[in-house]
RNA sequence: GCCGCUAUCGUCUAGCCCGGUUUAGGACGUCGCCCUCUCAAGGCGAAGAUCAUGGGUUCAAAUCCCAUUAGCGGCACCA
């Protein structure tokens, strides 16, 4: 039985290359009928940020990647830990470090200043276990592993083989002096023990991978099979950071984003299909994935692609649930949403503008307050001109006189007043427009007109007769 | 500094394992045209990649081999 983790610290919101390697890791389990679990990684009590878990859950919840077991706290494990540490310092496999962080820091210091690699330099090693227990009674200590000085290989399902010689390598800390394990000891332990079967997780990890592949050996275990993602980066390649973005899924959230867009974008960072299909389902996804065909290297965040897709996915929603899912944002504008029905209509007619949900409340707010605000690039285009003045005061008349006010009736009207005039229809059309909405682009005219209703448009196009007057 | 990973259009990538079907394919973005009451959307088209560089192997290399370079990651009582 196939089964994955995602194994995030709660150390604040979840950044989109997490984002990413949750779905692969989702995707794996579904797509091999496998388990998916969510375990909290929460180790460090120094960066523990309060609610952090709950937003994580809250997050994968939205993007859909549902878990089949967890939220797992390592924190609720503590005796587990300390029970394999016991036996790794029993068997010879890791020892106490007395050490203080000063004379570890200075260290550090001197070698990096002497452009040697920073490592512990052994010292305590080499003491007694007679030593040791005395120590341990007086001071606090770490417990390191021991690294062997031999080459350490593994195969790794993205990358191949992958070679580090243990002598490079640092005497891990595994235990810390206040009773919590580091990453590499509560990973390995977990994964053992809750039968994670492959470990997809970030190529920042590579290099730790013989640390754990050592502690499997220690414990008698046999390694999952470990796949490393290539990293997500900025546009100057460096590793994706604030700095230069947005890297919390939050925002990506707020600034309405769909979570399938999200979701269909990211997955195309580091994974193709030989046919480089650009939308997917998640079904398909599901049916398509696989780990063989991941990509190696990192993927620049392009947010223009993201954006396009986000379109894409929004044209394709039903307006019932376009609409409820731009109620949050017109409300959040200031505007009332309790006429459902209206709204719709109003997000119909501009569905295919609408970039981010966040569009909606700007692209419709004509059609929901009547202090319209009249934009000066457009009067000065479309309204300073010859003859505007008399053209609309001759379509209020054509209008007021209409029975009823529809689309094809406004239309009607307005294309015979054009013929009689010998105007280009452009030179009603343009005005009116302006007039009922305050600016030069915007959905159909007629069908704008028939939704704002007769009583409005004489309204908005006499004030705007008046201006021109004044 | 040491270790490791990576390297195809501006960006995401296909092709590479199993050399010839590649005038290196698709997508975003850009530009142009069409449609059109505007903006979009849509349709059509264009520009854009000496396949990091240098050597081999071969009748033939983006594809195999070697070296080099560059970029990135890791080297915490962080994950």
């Amino acid at each position: 039985m196939i089964k994955v983790r995602f194994a995030p610290s709660p150390t604040g919101f979840l950044h989109i290359g997490g984002l990413r390697t949750a779905l692969y890791n989702y995707l794996f389990a579904r797509h091999n009928n496998g388990i998916f679990l969510l375990r909290i990684e929460d180790t460090d009590r120094s960066r523990f940020v309060e609610g952090a878990a709950e937003g994580l859950v809250d997050i994968l919840k939205w993007a859909g990647l549902d878990f089949d077991e967890g939220p797992l706290f390592q924190s609720d494990r503590l005796d587990i830990y300390k029970e394999r540490v016991d036996f790794l310092l029993k068997n010879g496999f890791a020892y106490r470090c007395f050490c203080s962080a000063d004379r570890l820091d200075g260290m550090r210091k001197a070698q990096i200043a002497k452009k040697q690699p920073p490592k512990y330099d052994g010292l305590c090693k080499s003491l007694s276990p007679e030593e040791s227990d005395k120590l341990a009674k007086e001071k606090p200590f770490t417990v390191r592993m021991k690294m062997p000085q031999e080459e350490i290989i593994f195969d790794d399902a993205i990358r191949g083989t992958v070679k580090f010689h243990g002598s490079l390598i640092d005497d891990q800390v595994i235990l810390k002096s206040d009773g919590y394990p580091t990453y590499h000891l509560a990973n390995v332990v977990d994964d053992r023990m809750m039968g994670i079967t492959h470990v997809i997780r970030g190529e920042e990890w590579l290099s730790s991978t013989p640390k754990h592949i050592i502690l499997y050996r220690y414990f008698g275990w046999n390694p999952p099979v470990f796949a490393h993602l290539p990293l997500l980066l900025n546009p100057d390649k460096s590793k994706l950071s604030k700095r230069q973005g947005d890297v919390a899924v939050e925002s990506y959230k707020e600034k309405g984003y769909l979570p399938e867009a999200v979701l269909n974008y990211v997955l195309l960072l580091g994974w193709a299909t030989e046919d480089s299909q650009q939308i997917f389902s998640k079904e398909e996804m599901i049916a398509k994935f696989s780990i063989e065909r991941c990509g190696k290297s990192g993927a620049i965040f392009d947010i223009q692609k993201l954006i396009w897709m986000n379109g894409e996915y929004i044209r394709k929603l039903p307006i019932e649930e376009l609409t409820r899912r731009a109620i949050p944002f017109i409300e959040k504008a200031g505007f009332e949403a309790s006429d459902i029905g209206y709204l719709q209509k109003c997000v119909f007619l501009e569905q295919e503008k609408i970039k981010l949900l966040s569009d909606v409340p700007h692209l419709i707010d004509f059609f929901l307050k009547d202090d319209i605000i009249y934009d000066k690039n457009a009067l000065d285009k479309v309204v300073k001109k010859p003859g505007v003045f008399e053209i609309l005061n001759d379509i209020a008349v054509v209008y007021s006189e209409l029975k009823e006010f529809t689309e094809q009736s406004t239309e009607t009207v307005t294309r015979e007043y054009a013929i009689k005039k010998s105007l280009k229809t452009a030179q009603i059309f343009h005005p009116v427009r302006v007039a009922v909405s305050g600016r030069t682009e915007g959905p159909s005219l007629f069908h704008m007109l028939e939704l704002l209703g007769r009583d409005r448009v004489l309204k908005r196009v006499n004030y705007l007769i008046g201006e021109i007057n004044g």
